[in-house]
DNA sequence: TCCGGTCTATCGATCGATTGATCGACCGAG
DNA sequence: CTCGGTCGATCAATCGATCGATAGACCGGA
């Protein structure tokens, strides 16, 4: 009964922010202006500004909440493993499974980042850069107690979260391949990338 | 003794194209203006009109070209070859080379597709999708022979292709870790996502 | 039950600045 | 004297952002 206009259904400023996600990840934040914004959120270009302060902000306000979501997930996800395997198994299932069923988010956080002004790139960075720490630990910790073997974990690493976050790139919810599958390989595809035993041996 | 003005040395035409890449790459194609562009190349805004039809032609000239020398590379790579691991490792080594060798290159191509107008966009891709076939290929061949192992061939050949086009994000000439050494790591990786045996069994 | 006052949400109109692109003029080498 | 290369000036269009105004919901006091 609150709502008065059928407007989407949606409050005004969830359609900002849901308008804002889809445009930036298809159009880029530089290609999306505050009409076209304005447009898909059904309301005067005027009006976005009672639900944004900037459309800089807009941008940095996504990336840094969608970015806090998944590092406090991730370690909530890890709270209490110490078993570098299942901890490897653990990031990259989350991190698949983010990506998969929100990837128009996802692909705003890892392609925008430089179009924010050095203060907000400087918080999301610092965000990300804790989020990656936990991959590096995790590595470190495989390598140390010997379950994993591989050279250059550093380079390791970043061919790791590369490899998740391309899904987000193509993967479309919808298609033949299940979220929960996807996951599964790619966690095995991370195993056999650091040197541990596979899931269930053959 | 043809040059007449010492604007950098580089005859002007090369000099807007290297420019284009530069920023294209660091600030995205919407976000470099025509006037950056200009400044770059040390040209004024309407000298640049003697050296690209448009600024999206400019672009797509960039993309088409890059795709087309990688497609060309990893065609005369293969000739001849018939070993999938052989082929897989050759794969790597040329893309991951040629991703460390020219990072900006490499990242215009990667993220400015959807700032292509349709028909341009028509050519980029339809290059990509040959250059793609190669690698379906090849892991579909070292399937049938046996000598690759992994579920979901489709899925792996993303996952590889994500991991490779990664390393333009990060990579920067001159880091401790050369050009060699990091695509032989990556042909390493390779091998182990598709279960093919590591190069020197220790 | 009505009233004045306040608040939120929305808009059309418009701001100055910048966008990609074009024009005519000029310059120096051949 | 021509002509490829260069430029300042400028075009219409669009940019992000702001303005004042309006409509309706809600509230406390008469």
């Amino acid at each position: 009964m609150a709502v008065t206009k059928p407007a989407g259904g949606k409050p005004a400023g969830e359609r900002v922010h849901r308008a804002a996600v889809r445009l930036f990840a298809t159009k880029g934040f530089h290609g999306t202006g505050i009409r076209d914004l304005a447009k898909a959120a059904d309301l005067s270009s005027a009006s976005l500004y009672h639900y944004m302060p900037t459309k800089e902000r807009l941008l940095a306000d996504i990336m840094r909440t969608s970015l806090q979501g998944l590092l406090d997930a991730a370690t909530g996800e890890l709270d209490g493993v110490t078993d570098p395997v299942e901890r490897l198994d653990r990031l990259v299932v989350l991190h698949v499974t983010r990506h998969a069923r929100e990837p128009l988010r996802t692909r705003v956080v890892d392609n925008e980042v430089d179009a924010l002004t050095p203060a907000s790139r400087r918080d999301v960075v610092g965000i990300r850069d804790a989020y990656e720490k936990l991959w590096s630990d995790t590595i470190d910790d495989g390598l140390r107690s010997g379950v994993f073997t591989t050279t250059r974990p550093a380079t390791t690493r970043l061919a790791l979260l590369d490899m998740c976050n391309g899904v987000a790139r193509w993967f479309s919810p919808g298609g033949e391949l299940g979220r929960s599958d996807l996951a599964d390989h790619y966690a095995d595809l991370a195993r056999r990338m650091v040197g541990a035993p596979p899931k269930q041996p053959r």
